[in-house]
DNA sequence: TTTCTTGCAAACACTTTGCATGCGG
DNA sequence: CCGCATGCAAAGTGTTTGCAAGAAA
């Protein structure tokens, strides 16, 4: 993404645009390598000796509710440990993180094809698929 | 699962068997709620009331070892972030933590068909599959 | 000028560790 | 009896919060 189009999206979502906040953007966006809050701020304590983890985790949070980037792991921050331990969907609600599990024989068969192609054996594996649940969704937060 | 195959497996496996590890697995074994550490915990106190949190820990980690759960989210306990938020997957490797991008676009079709059979409208996903990467293979850990 | 953002430090929450005691095999 | 498991408390780690000072609009 230009660093033009970065900043007419910032405000138009009503963000301010900082010198901070476009690097942080700049740098994540175009990372291939799933970058840690605190690989970032590494990154990050070069151009800006004093920027501070806080300003890190708060631009990535922004940049995460408007859809630029996905979180990856602690969305909820808390493990959960599940039973089932063979291919199924756990369908979580990105508000309130309500899960639901998704089992069916064609999702399974669907999933192992992918599984072929991947040309490795997996040892596990986890299919999140966010949403906003019926009750979430009518309060509107 | 079954109290005495429990009890087998735990054995076979060289481990002790102990009521506390017992009334763990069977709640966890039995739960369709994912339910997180402290909730095993809170569980756990009904019966031991002297159990510690530690314990409960102890005993998921070694669950998740031998395969009877699947710990979700923090299994490396840090969030990751990543730019791409089209439907692709991550091949993460257990040990080290290292992912690899795996996108292709017959993937992404199988993968559309099975978000088809959710009836849903997903706001995102997360496919990671777990592997062992070639040289924690070697290293054999 | 007004409002949002930053940086800092303290607070948090979940998880892990070290160690003495105790139980299982 | 030996060795692993437990319980406890302390330490650790990643993340969040409150607030005063500063920068963007």
């Amino acid at each position: 993404m230009e660093k033009q189009q970065l900043i007419t999206k910032l405000r138009e979502k009503g963000f301010k645009v900082t010198p901070q906040r476009i690097d942080i953007c700049r740098f994540i966006l175009s990372s291939k390598e799933h970058p840690t809050a605190d690989r970032v701020y590494q990154e990050m304590l070069r151009k800006h000796p004093t920027i501070s983890i806080a300003t890190v985790y708060q631009t990535l949070h922004l940049l995460n509710k408007i859809g630029l980037i996905e979180e990856m792991g602690s969305s909820v921050g808390i493990s959960r440990y599940d039973p089932n331990t063979s291919p199924h969907i756990n369908i979580i609600c990105k508000n309130c993180g309500k899960i639901r599990d998704y089992e069916e024989e064609s999702v399974r068969e669907l999933w192992s094809q992918i599984i072929t192609k991947l040309k490795v054996t997996p040892v596990g594996q986890h299919l999140e698929v966010y949403i906003y649940c019926d009750k979430c969704k009518e309060l509107g937060t």
